[in-house]
DNA sequence: GAGCACAATTTTGTATACAATCCGATTTTA
DNA sequence: TAAAATCGGATTGTATACAAAATTGTGCTC
């Protein structure tokens, strides 16, 4: 679903692989910086390298692995600068994006987003995050695409798939589930055609976001064991 | 210049022949449409189809070729409706960026800026209209790059070259060089720290050019020859 | 035993060969 | 003659083979 609308061309195996590696990263089942192995993926996966290689160019694409050149493909790190970059794009596209969509929901569109929140509260009940992350994040997508904008909703949802990377590396266990009132909220404006409201409260949700990310300088992931080891 | 910061990853021969590829959009010198035939492409940069396959997948990542299974890469023909929402996405992006750019340029900047638009002027003297198209783009990402964002500049490089392929099929011969004032106003506020003045400017440039594009369903550029003789 | 150099292995980069698909032309048939 | 079916050429999709590079392991020297 996430993954349908960013890939229609390429083969469709590619597509495939890129998908099922995207969704891994997004729930958290990959962690950053896990090498991504051309022979490896091409087993699991029972295709050539071929076709692993353009999907893992595909994905380097959206800043989801980093390949260098004659080592391999990496799960990307994003650096504390990255992760600022990322959620300071969130909050120049999404809150007018929000507005938007509140602007045009249909009443199939608002159904839409209180399923998303549904499973997410099921997927936190049987505790399983990777899940509830990646509905939270196909929650903003959503909204996106409600907006009627494909081409800022291609962007949101590659700031959003960045975000969960960043959360894995940077988020502070304190600051739990402070999402959830913050998505209802903001279905009951898009629900009402309050553009301005949804546009504050999604301006105001993302910085509840950004804040709850530790991103000091010294939380940096090590580039590389040598950086990480040799202190 | 332009294609360096897009492309770290990926092997270096792929890279020279997308930026070649690019800049070739970039400048009219290939127009929307023609047919980027694999075993053509490979044998003008003398690699084998692989590498170009690579290539043309990072274009197309860009929105630069389309990519239609088992029939290759067309460079793409953006329709109306992907039109307006490049513009309108730029419309979003920039104007707070040009913001961004004014109060945290530096002389150098101011610098780079003006000869951009000196070499611009020197490509319209000389009748070079794709040199000086490529140039007036570069002026917009020189201007995010200077706001020191790099996701949010990544974005609007992107925008853009799409850009540029619209103007190639929208662009009303009518509204010629409207842009000389608006670039040396912008370079004006931008040199002041004005970042407020460099926010409307760029704001109403950039309704300038959407302005300037003809864009009635009724000249959308026919998808295929079939479709376009077979009326 | 430590450090270094060299060799072996593994992994990625590129080219090529083969298979599948599509487009156009020719032929066949009504 | 027109429509349909089929065959041939060309182009893309995929796999594999080979080359280049990096990493790991080994053995030598001091």
């Amino acid at each position: 679903m996430l993954e349908k609308t960013v890939r229609k061309k390429e083969t469709p195996q590619a597509d495939a692989i890129a998908s099922s590696l995207t969704l891994a990263i997004h729930q958290h089942r990959i962690a950053p910086g896990t090498k991504l192995g051309e022979d490896d993926l091409a087993d699991i996966y029972g295709v050539s390298r071929t076709i692993v290689r353009a999907a893992l160019h595909s994905l380097a694409h959206n800043h989801l692995v980093e390949i260098h050149r004659n080592r391999g493909a990496f799960v990307a790190q994003p650096t504390p600068r990255e992760a600022r970059e990322v959620f300071e794009a969130r909050a120049l596209l999404e809150p007018r994006t929000a507005r938007s969509a509140a602007e045009r929901a249909t009443k199939e569109d608002i159904a839409l987003l209180n399923r998303h929140i549904r499973e997410e509260h099921e997927a936190l009940a049987r505790a399983d995050n990777g899940a509830a992350l990646h509905l939270s994040g196909l929650f903003h997508i959503e909204i996106a695409r409600m907006a009627d904008q494909t081409t800022i909703a291609a962007f949101i949802e590659a700031l959003v798939a960045r975000s969960s990377l960043i959360i894995a590396l940077y988020w502070r266990r304190e600051s739990a589930l402070c999402e959830k009132h913050a998505h209802h909220a903001l279905v009951e404006a898009i629900s009402k055609g309050d553009g301005q409201r949804a546009e504050e409260l999604m301006h105001s949700h993302l910085v509840d976001l950004h804040s709850a990310l530790d991103l000091r300088e010294r939380n940096t992931p090590p580039r590389s064991l040598k950086e990480a080891l040799l202190q």
